[in-house]
DNA sequence: CGATTCCTGAGTAAATTACTCAAGATTATA
DNA sequence: TATAATCTTGAGTAATTTACTCAGGAATCG
């Protein structure tokens, strides 16, 4: 019932490429200092939130990411399950345990976990970078980054 | 974002508790072989079920355990967080991270941390076991072992 | 061409999980 | 009172997962 660093450190990134969607292309090494991440590591991510399609990179000079969708078009769930966290609360009795004789316990997960990812799905990218604390911080961030172009605020 | 299989045993384990309330006291070898959990394992499993209040106990002969509080009182989160299950997604920062000057995503899991209990906390033992397939469940659980009583349905 | 950036796969130390095992404490009952 | 049934506790451990790092390759800009 924890979230592993990918899954955070997914929503967090995900969360700068928001937070910077006026630049064409955020580099991950832009991300990693910003967000205290090892860039191995985002590197790694990116892979599979690419893979999901939510996000859309260029190679080379001036090249990075940029979100592949519209932030109210991405939800908690789409990337947590994008960066390998399951939302998926099962049985754990596996192949003994059929739908056709589910365990006593079968049920209440597989209803759960739909419960669960409903919720998250809920959540778009567009309310997680909304509050006026986030927003603060972003650009609190941007101003300690030599050479980058802070956000505007209510632009 | 999954359930180890500790919660998953401890919310199995107080289901079956409940789904033989009738029973005075159940002993860990019957939840153990109608639940296919091993003896060991239960036996650490209710210790912290017990130091949670959730579970009473008896020893010696004719010993065993019953639920330490109603159905009705008894949540999924209280047994998950007995089980040693957080329900905590934090921003993982730890010390470097305080309220004071929480980082970008601090406040985005504390609230989602407490929406999730909330919802948790919303399941009550009592809703688990009562649909009809987790009832007849219990019951043929019951005639495959010998001298069991069965659970009266509908009583 | 060379710097910059993404891209991929393999490798690994540390932590966690999911247990087992051994021994002790309490109590019913024969 | 002896014995068996049951809970109780703490230590130990193999397997798995996590959270990374590293090395090198591929695309692209100037």
């Amino acid at each position: 019932m924890k979230l592993t660093t990918k899954g955070r450190y997914a929503v967090t990134a995900m969360m700068d490429l928001a937070l910077h969607a006026k630049i064409e292309h955020v580099t991950l090494a832009d991300i990693a200092s910003r967000q205290n991440i090892s860039l191995a590591y985002l590197e790694q991510l990116f892979s599979n939130l690419r893979k999901a399609g939510l996000v859309m990179s260029i190679r080379g000079p001036k090249g990075g990411y940029r979100l592949a969708q519209a932030v109210g078009d991405i939800s908690l769930a789409d990337i947590l399950l994008a960066a390998d966290e399951e939302i998926n609360m099962t049985c754990g009795n596996g192949a003994t345990c059929s739908d056709i004789d589910p365990c006593l316990t079968h049920n209440l997960w597989s209803n759960l976990s739909q419960e669960l990812f409903q919720f998250l799905n809920s959540k778009k990218l567009s309310d997680l970078i909304r509050s006026r604390y986030v927003q603060t911080k972003a650009t609190q961030q941007d101003v300690t980054q030599i050479g980058d172009i802070p956000v505007q605020i209510g632009g």
